[in-house]
DNA sequence: CTAGTTGCAAATCATTTGCACTTGC
DNA sequence: GCAAGTGCAAATGATTTGCAACTAG
């Protein structure tokens, strides 16, 4: 719990509940990616009072100091993860949403070489990969879906 | 025009006035990335009497069909441009907007090499740089940007 | 004719914001 | 004490949907 409060007051932030309780929820969780009504919701579960506009407004600034990252996959919402370390990208299942992060220096190193060779500067970029993955569940839709390029 | 209706038909849609002036405004800008507002309000300035639903309506249906292709960016809304021959990824600036495709086959291997290696069955992705173009207004906001691991 | 389409208005849904009330420091 | 933080309710903004009128085949 002090470990939290370091990190919080680190960045500038007030040590409050809700923001206390965010960020132990995500660290609980490191493999899960969840959006902010999961995060909600499991607060309201495990008995807090907050409100959902809390969450998004403690998970932005979350954000904005780099404690976590927020993806925007292909449905209409956003998951939160903690920030790790080392840089990953993502694997999604259509079929059963599993997430599998993976690394790859290869693609960042191509990724760097493509925007420097169009003049950018690159600020950052999101790679998602979606599949069916081997679960038996997810095996059998898998035959009927074609290989993209 | 005809060419508009044997594509159509082709894909099992009748053809009507609304999808022909909305394929006519996508093949006829292929380099943009429209989105529906976009598309809808160009419609009304042609003196077109369209619906802001049915906009949202066809795009969606061409997208299933495959005849254009959904991107959804880091902001909220999605573009929308004609399917190209062959396969593409984008490069975008953060202040200015401007989209840069390219194609690299690297990172597709690449891409294909991850999802097999996590028994995955890939069947689409999406990449996404963010960066600062060079264009002089943009090339400013550059300098105090640092560049993405 | 009649199933597919459309325009309009109302409905969703994720996310944001205004505001009066707390709370951390 | 006071700025920062919070909960709630109302506002947004992109996209969707219900429905009665319309049109392509």
């Amino acid at each position: 719990m002090s470990m939290t409060n370091q990190e919080l007051r680190k960045v500038g932030l007030k040590v409050t509940l809700p923001r206390i309780k965010i960020l132990e929820l995500l660290d609980r969780c490191p493999e899960q990616h969840l959006s902010a009504e999961d995060i909600y919701k499991q607060l309201l579960e495990q008995g807090e009072d907050v409100g959902l506009a809390t969450v998004y407004r403690v998970l932005t600034q979350f954000e904005q100091v780099g404690i976590i990252e927020r993806h925007h996959f292909e449905n209409n919402y956003s998951v939160f993860e903690m920030r790790k370390e080392l840089h990953h990208d993502h694997l999604v299942c259509v079929k059963c949403a599993r997430v599998v992060e993976f690394t790859n220096p290869r693609i960042e190193q191509e990724q760097h070489d493509v925007a420097v060779e169009h003049g950018f500067t690159l600020t950052g970029h999101s790679l998602y990969l979606y599949g069916v993955c081997s679960l038996p569940a997810c095996r059998a839709a898998a035959d009927i879906v074609k290989t993209g390029d």
